[in-house]
DNA sequence: ATCGCTTTGTGCTAAAATCCACAATTAAAT
DNA sequence: ATTTAATTGTGGATTTTAGCACAAAGCGAT
């Protein structure tokens, strides 16, 4: 096939003139084209990609035509190709180093979890302040005092946190992640963090998606 | 002060009318308002609320004027009600069951996080197949065979479930739960689930977060 | 009372996102 | 060779979302 081998710089003529929402599909797209390749799938469509994950297939062939021509006409995507070409864009044919900061329940499935290096990602720092917990071995990493973030971070030069503390330490605990370099984080406390602009602060709470479900739903509640 | 007090089906006249992208931010602005009275404070406007969240004044008024008038000219709004009204749209004045699959690291912390209740959720039923995790006691319940799922779920008339499966166990997961009666899932397993058009699926995978934010980083990476 | 400041709710405008539909191209079948 | 069916990439229309800007209204100070 007459796929083209452009660098990535090349690809991706401006970032900041592709629209976020795009670029947020792109992970979506990736992590399954890497199932249908796990099912020892080789080419796909736009059509059955859409049908997989309910949209329309005009909406990925624009958002791919953004970055390049990866797809044959009458003939599909192949899957191989055109996930080494998303990681390439997104920047995820690497490991990068994750910090994770709260050794609770959460911080201990997050640390235990084995699906991210596959994925682009490495968890190489755990911190809490609780006495009780430092020292814990979680697997690859063990529990090290808050006052350490700054060394780690700096000694693998990493970007990205994740905080998995106390929702009333959580904004204290951005304010150390940021001061010793982070510049991305992932918040799954139930908060709004203040940051500097040039900080990406995404979140996870379970309970903003409970409270989208229950407004289409029919009320059946347990008590007042 | 001069609030209304009408029941929640005459604020909203059509369900469907409403942007769906304006009910997700609902939860965010009920989560920042309870923030603040727990602060101790008891009137804000929505330029306060706007700056916090990050985005705009005029936003948040026209979210809020799908449902109706609640705020006070030259005031803002008393923080209390809002709340109140907000929780009665949302249908959250109330605690909804839901059930649980999934009982490894991740099926632990969900099943111990206490901050489920006072934002209108509990968890009544953790299943998994697994027979060295059957009959853990995780707190407030115990596991139970994937067998027992039915059951609970017409029992409480539960209409909620998360799923926190391994991947390959996911889809059978939801299938089950759909065939029991669920209704929304919230679906840890990095996998774009297949259902029925009347089911709601909303998804949480740390690693689309993490590779959306990769986009904007600058790339330093531990090894290739 | 009146003034000055604040804030809401909303009509209208602007921007962004989505989708339709089709020429161009490929591959397989006849 | 020719036909048939499939699929891409994209111009442009449509729909959706966000934002501006202002009249109306509330509050406190004088």
């Amino acid at each position: 096939m007459n796929y083209q081998e452009l660098p990535a710089e090349e690809i991706v003529a401006d970032k900041t003139s592709i629209p976020d929402i795009v670029i947020g599909r792109l992970p979506v797209y990736l992590r399954t084209l890497k199932l249908l390749h796990g099912h020892g799938q080789e080419v796909t469509s736009s059509q059955e990609l859409g049908d997989l994950l309910g949209i329309s297939s005009a909406q990925i062939r624009k958002d791919l035509s953004h970055f390049g021509e990866f797809g044959k006409q009458g003939t599909g995507y192949d899957i191989v190709y055109l996930c080494r070409q998303l990681e390439e864009i997104l920047k995820v044919d690497c490991i990068w180093p994750v910090v994770l900061v709260g050794a609770g329940y959460l911080g201990h499935a997050l640390a235990s979890y084995n699906g991210f290096e596959q994925r682009g990602f490495r968890i190489i720092g755990v911190f809490d302040n609780d006495p009780k917990k430092i020292g814990e071995d979680l697997g690859h990493v063990v529990v090290q005092p808050s006052s350490e973030i700054a060394e780690v971070v700096q000694k693998y030069s990493c970007q990205i946190a994740i905080i998995a503390a106390p929702t009333d330490f959580a904004q204290e605990v951005a304010n150390t992640l940021i001061a010793a370099g982070i510049q991305s984080i992932l918040c799954y406390a139930p908060i709004t963090l203040t940051v500097p602009k040039n900080i990406r602060v995404e979140y996870i709470d379970p309970v903003i998606h409970f409270q989208h479900m229950t407004f289409y739903l029919e009320k059946k509640c347990l008590e007042e």
